[in-house]
DNA sequence: CAGTGGTCTAGACCACGTA
DNA sequence: ACGTGGTCTAGACCACTGG
Protein backbone atom coordinates (compact mmCIF):
# COMPACT_ATOMS: atom_id res chain seq x y z
CA UNK A 1 0.00 0.00 0.00
CA UNK A 2 0.93 3.67 -0.23
CA UNK A 3 3.47 4.95 -2.86
CA UNK A 4 0.24 6.86 -4.33
CA UNK A 5 0.11 5.54 -8.18
CA UNK A 6 4.27 6.49 -8.21
CA UNK A 7 3.85 7.79 -11.45
CA UNK A 8 2.23 5.05 -13.09
CA UNK A 9 1.21 7.32 -16.19
CA UNK A 10 4.51 9.57 -16.38
CA UNK A 11 3.74 12.82 -17.85
CA UNK A 12 5.92 13.55 -20.69
CA UNK A 13 8.51 16.49 -19.71
CA UNK A 14 7.24 19.11 -22.42
CA UNK A 15 4.15 18.88 -21.38
CA UNK A 16 4.77 18.90 -17.49
CA UNK A 17 7.48 21.98 -18.61
CA UNK A 18 4.29 23.43 -20.64
CA UNK A 19 2.03 23.62 -17.26
CA UNK A 20 5.25 24.76 -15.35
CA UNK A 21 5.56 27.81 -17.66
CA UNK A 22 2.03 28.81 -18.31
CA UNK A 23 1.82 29.03 -14.21
CA UNK A 24 5.03 30.96 -14.37
CA UNK A 25 3.64 33.51 -16.86
CA UNK A 26 0.63 34.22 -15.21
CA UNK A 27 2.44 34.65 -11.57
CA UNK A 28 5.88 36.26 -12.93
CA UNK A 29 5.22 37.85 -16.38
CA UNK A 30 3.46 40.46 -17.48
CA UNK A 31 2.65 41.15 -21.15
CA UNK A 32 4.93 42.33 -23.18
CA UNK A 33 7.68 41.02 -21.11
CA UNK A 34 10.74 39.02 -23.01
CA UNK A 35 11.29 36.15 -21.70
CA UNK A 36 14.97 33.88 -21.53
CA UNK A 37 15.95 32.86 -24.66
CA UNK A 38 15.69 29.26 -25.42
CA UNK A 39 19.15 27.83 -24.74
CA UNK A 40 19.58 29.62 -21.28
CA UNK A 41 15.81 28.50 -20.45
CA UNK A 42 16.56 24.67 -21.66
CA UNK A 43 18.97 24.63 -19.52
CA UNK A 44 17.64 25.99 -16.55
CA UNK A 45 15.01 23.24 -16.62
CA UNK A 46 17.47 20.97 -17.35
CA UNK A 47 16.12 19.83 -20.50
CA UNK A 48 17.27 19.64 -24.32
CA UNK A 49 16.46 22.84 -26.39
CA UNK A 50 13.84 20.48 -28.70
CA UNK A 51 12.32 19.73 -25.90
CA UNK A 52 11.86 23.11 -24.20
CA UNK A 53 10.82 24.23 -27.89
CA UNK A 54 7.93 21.66 -28.09
CA UNK A 55 6.59 23.21 -24.98
CA UNK A 56 7.05 26.83 -26.21
CA UNK A 57 5.22 25.81 -29.43
CA UNK A 58 2.43 24.50 -27.35
CA UNK A 59 2.27 27.95 -25.73
CA UNK A 60 1.97 29.71 -28.71
CA UNK A 61 -0.19 27.95 -30.35
CA UNK A 62 -2.60 28.50 -27.69
CA UNK A 63 -1.77 32.72 -27.76
CA UNK A 64 -0.04 33.40 -25.21
CA UNK A 65 3.06 33.25 -26.03
CA UNK A 66 4.44 35.10 -28.90
CA UNK A 67 7.97 34.21 -30.47
CA UNK A 68 10.29 36.11 -33.22
CA UNK A 69 13.37 34.96 -35.17
CA UNK A 70 16.15 37.35 -34.63
CA UNK A 71 14.42 38.91 -31.76
CA UNK A 72 13.29 36.76 -28.92
CA UNK A 73 9.90 35.07 -27.06
CA UNK A 74 7.35 37.90 -25.73
CA UNK A 75 4.47 37.25 -24.05
CA UNK A 76 1.60 37.62 -25.70
CA UNK A 77 -1.59 39.92 -24.85
CA UNK A 78 -5.17 38.17 -24.53
CA UNK A 79 -6.21 37.33 -28.10
CA UNK A 80 -8.14 39.91 -29.58
CA UNK A 81 -11.93 39.81 -30.58
CA UNK A 82 -12.39 39.48 -33.92
CA UNK A 83 -16.51 40.12 -35.46
CA UNK A 84 -17.13 37.87 -38.39
CA UNK A 85 -20.48 37.84 -40.45
CA UNK A 86 -21.21 40.50 -37.65
CA UNK A 87 -23.17 43.14 -39.66
CA UNK A 88 -26.45 40.55 -39.80
CA UNK A 89 -25.74 39.70 -43.20
CA UNK A 90 -24.29 42.21 -45.68
CA UNK A 91 -22.11 42.17 -48.60
CA UNK A 92 -18.47 42.94 -47.93
CA UNK A 93 -17.49 45.97 -48.41
CA UNK A 94 -20.54 47.15 -46.95
CA UNK A 95 -20.12 49.83 -44.39
CA UNK A 96 -17.09 48.32 -43.45
CA UNK A 97 -13.61 49.94 -42.59
CA UNK A 98 -12.25 47.44 -41.05
CA UNK A 99 -11.42 45.47 -44.60
CA UNK A 100 -8.94 47.21 -47.03
CA UNK A 101 -9.11 46.37 -50.36
CA UNK A 102 -5.43 45.91 -51.48
CA UNK A 103 -6.53 45.06 -55.55
CA UNK A 104 -8.40 42.63 -57.84
CA UNK A 105 -7.17 40.65 -61.06
CA UNK A 106 -8.89 38.03 -62.99
CA UNK A 107 -7.57 34.18 -62.41
CA UNK A 108 -8.82 31.35 -62.54
CA UNK A 109 -9.52 29.95 -58.93
CA UNK A 110 -9.10 26.76 -56.70
CA UNK A 111 -10.72 23.99 -57.90
CA UNK A 112 -12.28 23.88 -54.52
CA UNK A 113 -13.74 27.27 -54.70
CA UNK A 114 -15.03 26.70 -58.87
CA UNK A 115 -17.04 23.76 -57.32
CA UNK A 116 -18.46 26.15 -54.68
CA UNK A 117 -19.01 29.42 -57.58
CA UNK A 118 -20.59 26.94 -59.83
CA UNK A 119 -18.54 28.05 -62.92
CA UNK A 120 -16.35 26.11 -65.10
CA UNK A 121 -12.94 24.74 -64.56
CA UNK A 122 -10.46 27.47 -65.77
CA UNK A 123 -12.70 29.95 -66.34
CA UNK A 124 -11.17 33.21 -64.85
CA UNK A 125 -13.18 35.32 -62.42
CA UNK A 126 -12.28 38.10 -60.73
CA UNK A 127 -10.46 37.67 -57.62
CA UNK A 128 -10.04 40.49 -55.08
CA UNK A 129 -7.36 40.48 -52.22
CA UNK A 130 -8.49 42.47 -49.22
CA UNK A 131 -6.82 42.69 -45.57
CA UNK A 132 -7.97 43.43 -41.97
CA UNK A 133 -6.43 45.48 -39.56
CA UNK A 134 -7.22 45.43 -35.77
CA UNK A 135 -5.61 47.25 -32.91
CA UNK A 136 -3.11 48.09 -35.43
CA UNK A 137 -2.40 44.82 -36.72
CA UNK A 138 -2.88 43.07 -39.52
CA UNK A 139 -5.18 39.77 -38.40
CA UNK A 140 -6.35 38.19 -41.87
CA UNK A 141 -5.48 38.07 -45.32
CA UNK A 142 -8.99 37.37 -48.01
CA UNK A 143 -9.26 36.05 -51.20
CA UNK A 144 -12.95 37.00 -52.31
CA UNK A 145 -13.65 35.43 -55.74
CA UNK A 146 -16.40 37.22 -57.70
CA UNK A 147 -17.96 35.32 -60.66
CA UNK A 148 -18.22 37.74 -63.93
CA UNK A 149 -22.11 36.86 -64.09
CA UNK A 150 -22.25 38.87 -60.68
CA UNK A 151 -21.14 42.03 -61.55
CA UNK A 152 -22.50 41.99 -64.83
CA UNK A 153 -22.32 45.77 -65.45
CA UNK A 154 -19.04 46.48 -64.62
CA UNK A 155 -16.48 47.85 -67.61
CA UNK A 156 -13.65 45.67 -68.31
CA UNK A 157 -11.86 48.67 -69.57
CA UNK A 158 -11.55 51.67 -67.45
CA UNK A 159 -9.67 50.24 -64.88
CA UNK A 160 -7.86 47.06 -65.08
CA UNK A 161 -6.28 46.22 -61.44
CA UNK A 162 -5.46 47.79 -58.53
CA UNK A 163 -7.16 48.71 -55.58
CA UNK A 164 -9.46 51.07 -57.49
CA UNK A 165 -10.48 47.72 -59.32
CA UNK A 166 -11.43 46.10 -55.80
CA UNK A 167 -13.55 48.75 -55.20
CA UNK A 168 -15.38 49.33 -58.70
CA UNK A 169 -15.96 45.34 -58.13
CA UNK A 170 -17.76 45.13 -54.59
CA UNK A 171 -19.61 48.29 -55.09
CA UNK A 172 -21.07 46.57 -58.33
CA UNK A 173 -21.55 43.03 -55.89
CA UNK A 174 -23.68 45.45 -53.13
CA UNK A 175 -26.40 46.00 -56.40
CA UNK A 176 -27.56 42.34 -56.20
CA UNK A 177 -29.92 41.72 -53.32
CA UNK A 178 -28.63 39.35 -50.69
CA UNK A 179 -29.87 36.23 -49.82
CA UNK A 180 -27.70 35.23 -47.33
CA UNK A 181 -24.26 34.16 -46.20
CA UNK A 182 -22.97 30.99 -44.58
CA UNK A 183 -19.50 30.67 -42.80
CA UNK A 184 -17.81 28.03 -42.24
CA UNK A 185 -14.21 27.47 -40.15
CA UNK A 186 -11.84 25.35 -40.14
CA UNK A 187 -7.90 24.97 -38.90
CA UNK A 188 -5.90 25.81 -41.91
CA UNK A 189 -1.82 26.71 -42.10
CA UNK A 190 -0.61 29.37 -43.77
CA UNK A 191 0.64 29.74 -47.34
CA UNK A 192 3.35 31.72 -48.13
CA UNK A 193 1.90 34.51 -49.42
CA UNK A 194 -0.50 34.78 -46.48
CA UNK A 195 2.34 34.14 -44.00
CA UNK A 196 4.04 37.52 -45.40
CA UNK A 197 0.88 39.73 -44.69
CA UNK A 198 -0.15 38.25 -41.62
CA UNK A 199 3.76 38.90 -40.14
CA UNK A 200 3.96 35.24 -39.79
CA UNK A 201 5.99 32.19 -40.80
CA UNK A 202 5.17 30.42 -43.14
CA UNK A 203 3.07 27.27 -42.31
CA UNK A 204 1.72 29.12 -38.99
CA UNK A 205 -1.53 28.44 -37.82
CA UNK A 206 -4.23 30.20 -39.06
CA UNK A 207 -8.27 30.05 -38.58
CA UNK A 208 -9.79 29.41 -42.39
CA UNK A 209 -12.84 31.40 -42.42
CA UNK A 210 -14.79 30.55 -45.53
CA UNK A 211 -18.21 32.69 -46.64
CA UNK A 212 -20.63 31.50 -48.83
CA UNK A 213 -22.79 35.01 -50.29
CA UNK A 214 -25.96 33.62 -51.70
CA UNK A 215 -28.05 35.74 -54.34
CA UNK A 216 -31.11 34.47 -55.92
CA UNK A 217 -30.05 30.87 -54.75
CA UNK A 218 -26.77 31.38 -56.30
CA UNK A 219 -23.30 31.44 -54.72
CA UNK A 220 -22.69 35.25 -56.13
CA UNK A 221 -18.94 35.83 -54.20
CA UNK A 222 -16.85 33.42 -52.16
CA UNK A 223 -14.76 34.69 -49.31
CA UNK A 224 -11.59 32.63 -48.18
CA UNK A 225 -10.01 34.38 -45.34
CA UNK A 226 -7.33 33.49 -43.40
CA UNK A 227 -6.85 34.94 -39.52
CA UNK A 228 -4.37 34.28 -37.10
CA UNK A 229 -5.03 32.03 -35.31
CA UNK A 230 -2.71 32.67 -32.56
CA UNK A 231 -3.98 36.77 -31.78
CA UNK A 232 -7.44 35.88 -32.98
CA UNK A 233 -10.90 34.96 -31.15
CA UNK A 234 -13.63 34.72 -33.72
CA UNK A 235 -16.71 35.76 -33.01
CA UNK A 236 -19.85 35.37 -34.38
CA UNK A 237 -23.30 37.33 -33.94
CA UNK A 238 -22.37 39.98 -31.38
CA UNK A 239 -19.86 43.07 -32.14
CA UNK A 240 -16.84 40.77 -30.68
CA UNK A 241 -15.58 43.35 -28.11
CA UNK A 242 -16.33 40.87 -25.24
CA UNK A 243 -12.84 41.14 -22.42
CA UNK A 244 -11.76 37.62 -20.96
CA UNK A 245 -9.46 36.70 -19.01
CA UNK A 246 -7.15 34.16 -18.40
CA UNK A 247 -7.92 30.75 -17.42
CA UNK A 248 -4.68 28.88 -16.53
CA UNK A 249 -4.44 25.08 -17.12
CA UNK A 250 -4.64 24.89 -20.97
CA UNK A 251 -6.78 25.41 -23.79
CA UNK A 252 -8.20 29.09 -24.23
CA UNK A 253 -10.37 31.56 -23.05
CA UNK B 1 23.01 35.92 -65.81
CA UNK B 2 21.42 32.71 -66.49
CA UNK B 3 20.77 30.62 -63.00
CA UNK B 4 17.80 31.93 -62.17
CA UNK B 5 18.07 32.88 -58.80
CA UNK B 6 19.79 29.43 -57.44
CA UNK B 7 18.14 28.95 -54.37
CA UNK B 8 18.59 32.54 -52.96
CA UNK B 9 15.32 31.89 -50.97
CA UNK B 10 16.37 28.04 -49.94
CA UNK B 11 12.67 26.40 -48.83
CA UNK B 12 12.66 24.54 -45.63
CA UNK B 13 13.41 20.44 -46.10
CA UNK B 14 10.17 19.69 -44.08
CA UNK B 15 7.81 22.04 -45.93
CA UNK B 16 9.41 21.04 -49.70
CA UNK B 17 8.42 17.30 -47.88
CA UNK B 18 5.22 18.27 -47.06
CA UNK B 19 4.43 19.48 -50.26
CA UNK B 20 5.55 16.37 -52.19
CA UNK B 21 3.77 14.21 -49.71
CA UNK B 22 0.41 16.24 -50.19
CA UNK B 23 0.77 15.93 -53.96
CA UNK B 24 1.34 11.75 -53.39
CA UNK B 25 -1.36 11.76 -51.37
CA UNK B 26 -3.57 13.36 -53.75
CA UNK B 27 -2.22 11.37 -56.40
CA UNK B 28 -1.13 8.15 -55.50
CA UNK B 29 -2.94 7.36 -52.54
CA UNK B 30 -7.08 6.78 -51.66
CA UNK B 31 -9.15 7.43 -48.09
CA UNK B 32 -7.74 5.07 -45.23
CA UNK B 33 -4.56 3.97 -47.12
CA UNK B 34 -1.63 2.92 -44.58
CA UNK B 35 1.11 4.84 -45.46
CA UNK B 36 4.80 3.23 -44.94
CA UNK B 37 6.28 3.89 -41.86
CA UNK B 38 7.93 7.41 -40.32
CA UNK B 39 11.51 5.15 -40.25
CA UNK B 40 11.08 4.15 -44.39
CA UNK B 41 9.70 7.12 -45.40
CA UNK B 42 12.83 8.95 -43.93
CA UNK B 43 15.34 6.76 -45.35
CA UNK B 44 13.17 7.28 -48.49
CA UNK B 45 13.45 11.20 -49.04
CA UNK B 46 16.76 11.17 -47.37
CA UNK B 47 15.88 13.35 -44.38
CA UNK B 48 16.38 12.64 -40.28
CA UNK B 49 12.99 10.99 -38.76
CA UNK B 50 12.10 14.44 -36.87
CA UNK B 51 12.15 16.28 -39.96
CA UNK B 52 9.92 13.77 -42.01
CA UNK B 53 7.69 14.12 -38.55
CA UNK B 54 8.03 18.19 -39.21
CA UNK B 55 6.23 17.45 -42.63
CA UNK B 56 3.60 15.13 -41.16
CA UNK B 57 2.37 16.92 -38.36
CA UNK B 58 1.60 19.72 -40.72
CA UNK B 59 0.28 17.91 -42.97
CA UNK B 60 -2.33 16.05 -39.74
CA UNK B 61 -2.88 19.52 -38.52
CA UNK B 62 -4.08 20.30 -41.81
CA UNK B 63 -6.76 17.37 -41.86
CA UNK B 64 -4.51 15.20 -44.29
CA UNK B 65 -3.47 12.73 -42.22
CA UNK B 66 -4.17 11.08 -39.04
CA UNK B 67 -1.45 9.17 -37.13
CA UNK B 68 -2.16 6.59 -34.51
CA UNK B 69 0.35 5.09 -31.88
CA UNK B 70 1.08 1.60 -32.59
CA UNK B 71 -0.99 1.62 -35.20
CA UNK B 72 0.59 3.52 -38.28
CA UNK B 73 -0.22 6.57 -40.64
CA UNK B 74 -3.20 6.37 -42.61
CA UNK B 75 -5.03 9.15 -45.27
CA UNK B 76 -7.59 11.19 -43.67
CA UNK B 77 -11.08 11.34 -45.05
CA UNK B 78 -11.99 15.35 -46.20
CA UNK B 79 -13.44 17.04 -42.83
CA UNK B 80 -16.73 16.78 -41.91
CA UNK B 81 -19.34 19.80 -41.63
CA UNK B 82 -20.20 19.96 -38.16
CA UNK B 83 -23.37 22.77 -37.82
CA UNK B 84 -22.61 24.82 -34.95
CA UNK B 85 -25.56 27.35 -33.50
CA UNK B 86 -27.81 26.72 -36.68
CA UNK B 87 -30.76 25.79 -35.45
CA UNK B 88 -31.26 29.72 -35.45
CA UNK B 89 -31.30 30.97 -32.11
CA UNK B 90 -32.11 27.40 -30.02
CA UNK B 91 -31.80 26.14 -26.18
CA UNK B 92 -28.96 23.37 -25.79
CA UNK B 93 -30.88 20.23 -25.93
CA UNK B 94 -33.70 21.25 -27.73
CA UNK B 95 -34.42 19.11 -30.67
CA UNK B 96 -31.33 18.32 -30.43
CA UNK B 97 -29.80 14.42 -31.15
CA UNK B 98 -26.32 15.16 -32.00
CA UNK B 99 -25.32 16.02 -28.21
CA UNK B 100 -25.74 13.48 -26.06
CA UNK B 101 -25.54 14.48 -22.21
CA UNK B 102 -23.22 12.51 -20.01
CA UNK B 103 -23.56 13.70 -16.83
CA UNK B 104 -24.40 17.02 -14.51
CA UNK B 105 -22.96 17.58 -10.67
CA UNK B 106 -22.42 21.03 -9.14
CA UNK B 107 -18.82 22.84 -9.29
CA UNK B 108 -17.00 25.93 -9.40
CA UNK B 109 -16.10 27.02 -12.66
CA UNK B 110 -13.25 28.39 -13.80
CA UNK B 111 -12.62 31.96 -13.37
CA UNK B 112 -13.22 33.17 -16.92
CA UNK B 113 -16.47 31.32 -16.80
CA UNK B 114 -17.54 32.95 -13.65
CA UNK B 115 -16.69 36.13 -14.95
CA UNK B 116 -18.82 35.97 -17.73
CA UNK B 117 -21.63 34.15 -15.71
CA UNK B 118 -21.84 36.70 -13.42
CA UNK B 119 -21.56 34.37 -10.45
CA UNK B 120 -18.95 35.18 -7.72
CA UNK B 121 -15.53 33.56 -7.31
CA UNK B 122 -16.59 29.82 -5.89
CA UNK B 123 -19.83 29.57 -6.58
CA UNK B 124 -20.95 26.42 -7.81
CA UNK B 125 -23.14 26.01 -10.51
CA UNK B 126 -24.83 23.54 -12.37
CA UNK B 127 -21.94 21.93 -14.67
CA UNK B 128 -23.37 19.38 -17.66
CA UNK B 129 -20.85 17.38 -19.75
CA UNK B 130 -22.18 16.43 -23.09
CA UNK B 131 -20.56 14.62 -26.34
CA UNK B 132 -21.19 15.12 -29.64
CA UNK B 133 -21.01 12.35 -32.17
CA UNK B 134 -21.09 12.41 -36.09
CA UNK B 135 -20.68 10.18 -39.01
CA UNK B 136 -20.57 7.36 -35.73
CA UNK B 137 -16.85 9.27 -34.94
CA UNK B 138 -17.04 11.07 -31.27
CA UNK B 139 -15.96 15.21 -32.92
CA UNK B 140 -16.76 17.42 -29.55
CA UNK B 141 -16.46 17.50 -25.57
CA UNK B 142 -18.64 20.36 -23.56
CA UNK B 143 -18.99 21.76 -20.79
CA UNK B 144 -22.06 23.54 -20.17
CA UNK B 145 -22.47 26.05 -16.95
CA UNK B 146 -25.76 26.85 -15.57
CA UNK B 147 -25.83 28.97 -12.81
CA UNK B 148 -28.47 28.16 -10.25
CA UNK B 149 -30.76 31.30 -10.95
CA UNK B 150 -30.99 30.26 -14.36
CA UNK B 151 -32.92 27.12 -13.44
CA UNK B 152 -35.40 28.36 -10.11
CA UNK B 153 -37.54 25.43 -10.30
CA UNK B 154 -34.84 22.35 -10.38
CA UNK B 155 -35.13 20.08 -7.11
CA UNK B 156 -31.92 19.15 -5.80
CA UNK B 157 -33.36 16.49 -4.41
CA UNK B 158 -34.86 13.67 -6.48
CA UNK B 159 -32.01 12.65 -8.95
CA UNK B 160 -28.58 14.38 -7.29
CA UNK B 161 -26.53 13.70 -10.21
CA UNK B 162 -26.01 11.43 -13.46
CA UNK B 163 -26.88 11.70 -17.20
CA UNK B 164 -30.84 12.29 -15.26
CA UNK B 165 -30.03 15.23 -13.97
CA UNK B 166 -28.39 16.31 -17.24
CA UNK B 167 -31.47 16.14 -19.25
CA UNK B 168 -33.86 17.79 -16.37
CA UNK B 169 -31.28 21.00 -16.28
CA UNK B 170 -31.49 20.98 -19.85
CA UNK B 171 -35.36 20.76 -19.53
CA UNK B 172 -35.42 23.20 -17.00
CA UNK B 173 -33.37 25.81 -19.22
CA UNK B 174 -35.87 25.40 -22.02
CA UNK B 175 -38.67 27.52 -20.17
CA UNK B 176 -36.80 30.52 -19.95
CA UNK B 177 -37.27 32.74 -23.17
CA UNK B 178 -33.98 32.84 -24.94
CA UNK B 179 -33.05 36.70 -26.23
CA UNK B 180 -29.93 35.26 -28.27
CA UNK B 181 -26.84 33.64 -28.84
CA UNK B 182 -23.25 34.64 -28.96
CA UNK B 183 -20.95 32.37 -30.30
CA UNK B 184 -16.76 32.31 -30.63
CA UNK B 185 -14.24 30.28 -32.24
CA UNK B 186 -10.36 29.96 -31.15
CA UNK B 187 -7.77 27.36 -31.24
CA UNK B 188 -6.60 25.59 -28.16
CA UNK B 189 -5.03 22.03 -27.05
CA UNK B 190 -6.85 19.51 -25.95
CA UNK B 191 -7.00 18.81 -22.45
CA UNK B 192 -6.25 15.48 -20.96
CA UNK B 193 -9.86 14.40 -20.40
CA UNK B 194 -11.18 16.50 -23.08
CA UNK B 195 -8.26 14.34 -25.43
CA UNK B 196 -9.36 11.03 -23.90
CA UNK B 197 -13.07 11.65 -24.84
CA UNK B 198 -11.89 12.29 -28.42
CA UNK B 199 -9.86 10.28 -28.97
CA UNK B 200 -6.80 12.41 -29.36
CA UNK B 201 -3.59 12.36 -27.44
CA UNK B 202 -3.49 15.45 -24.84
CA UNK B 203 -2.41 18.82 -26.21
CA UNK B 204 -4.19 17.92 -29.60
CA UNK B 205 -5.41 20.78 -31.68
CA UNK B 206 -9.12 21.77 -31.11
CA UNK B 207 -11.83 24.55 -31.68
CA UNK B 208 -13.08 25.95 -28.75
CA UNK B 209 -16.24 27.07 -29.67
CA UNK B 210 -17.34 29.59 -26.48
CA UNK B 211 -21.57 29.84 -26.59
CA UNK B 212 -23.27 32.67 -24.68
CA UNK B 213 -26.78 32.08 -24.05
CA UNK B 214 -28.62 35.09 -23.01
CA UNK B 215 -31.98 35.45 -21.26
CA UNK B 216 -33.23 39.00 -20.16
CA UNK B 217 -30.21 40.33 -20.70
CA UNK B 218 -28.00 38.23 -18.29
CA UNK B 219 -25.96 35.22 -19.29
CA UNK B 220 -28.47 32.37 -18.62
CA UNK B 221 -25.79 29.62 -19.29
CA UNK B 222 -22.60 29.48 -20.98
CA UNK B 223 -21.23 26.58 -23.36
CA UNK B 224 -17.37 25.50 -24.16
CA UNK B 225 -17.14 22.89 -26.71
CA UNK B 226 -13.84 21.57 -27.80
CA UNK B 227 -14.34 20.33 -31.13
CA UNK B 228 -11.37 18.34 -33.16
CA UNK B 229 -9.59 20.15 -35.47
CA UNK B 230 -8.46 17.72 -37.49
CA UNK B 231 -11.01 16.18 -38.51
CA UNK B 232 -14.51 18.89 -38.02
CA UNK B 233 -14.83 21.94 -40.45
CA UNK B 234 -17.73 24.29 -38.31
CA UNK B 235 -20.22 26.03 -40.08
CA UNK B 236 -22.81 28.49 -38.79
CA UNK B 237 -25.76 29.31 -40.86
CA UNK B 238 -26.36 26.69 -42.53
CA UNK B 239 -27.12 22.92 -42.16
CA UNK B 240 -23.44 22.55 -42.47
CA UNK B 241 -23.35 19.54 -45.25
CA UNK B 242 -21.36 21.26 -48.40
CA UNK B 243 -19.07 18.78 -49.58
CA UNK B 244 -16.07 20.12 -50.58
CA UNK B 245 -13.06 18.80 -52.76
CA UNK B 246 -9.56 18.77 -51.64
CA UNK B 247 -7.81 21.78 -52.41
CA UNK B 248 -3.80 20.62 -53.07
CA UNK B 249 -1.18 23.10 -52.12
CA UNK B 250 -1.75 23.67 -48.76
CA UNK B 251 -4.75 24.75 -46.83
CA UNK B 252 -7.56 23.57 -46.63
CA UNK B 253 -10.65 23.37 -48.15
C1' DC C 1 6.03 -10.36 -29.31
C1' DA C 2 7.31 -7.17 -33.20
C1' DG C 3 6.22 -2.87 -35.22
C1' DT C 4 4.24 1.58 -34.89
C1' DG C 5 4.28 6.47 -33.61
C1' DG C 6 5.70 9.57 -29.39
C1' DT C 7 9.37 11.52 -26.64
C1' DC C 8 14.02 13.05 -25.78
C1' DT C 9 18.95 14.14 -26.35
C1' DA C 10 23.20 16.87 -27.66
C1' DG C 11 24.94 18.57 -30.75
C1' DA C 12 25.36 21.65 -35.54
C1' DC C 13 24.37 25.20 -38.80
C1' DC C 14 21.28 28.78 -40.87
C1' DA C 15 18.24 33.08 -41.34
C1' DC C 16 16.97 37.06 -39.40
C1' DG C 17 16.73 41.48 -36.61
C1' DT C 18 19.20 44.79 -34.10
C1' DA C 19 22.91 47.50 -32.92
C1' DA D 1 29.03 41.30 -35.30
C1' DC D 2 26.14 39.31 -32.25
C1' DG D 3 22.21 37.06 -30.28
C1' DT D 4 17.81 35.37 -31.35
C1' DG D 5 14.70 31.71 -32.88
C1' DG D 6 14.34 28.18 -37.00
C1' DT D 7 16.01 23.98 -39.14
C1' DC D 8 18.30 19.59 -39.18
C1' DT D 9 20.79 15.40 -37.79
C1' DA D 10 21.58 10.60 -35.87
C1' DG D 11 20.92 8.40 -32.66
C1' DA D 12 18.14 6.33 -28.16
C1' DC D 13 14.34 4.77 -25.46
C1' DC D 14 9.29 4.62 -24.29
C1' DA D 15 4.15 3.64 -24.91
C1' DC D 16 0.85 1.67 -27.36
C1' DT D 17 -1.49 -1.68 -30.67
C1' DG D 18 -2.00 -5.75 -32.84
C1' DG D 19 -1.42 -10.59 -33.91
Amino acid sequence: MGTTQLESVPEPKYWHLKTVLSEALDAEFSVGEILPNERDLAARFGVARATLRQALEQLELEGRLQRRRGVGTTVAPPRMGVAVGAHGQAWPGEADDTWQPLDCMPAAPPAAVAGQLGTGREEPVHTVRRSRMSHGQPVAAELLYVPAASVPDLSAIDVPSGAARARAVLRELQRLPLQRQENAVELGSARADDAKELDRLPGAPVLVVTTRYLAADRTAALSVATYRADTCRLTFGDSGDVEIHHDPENQAS
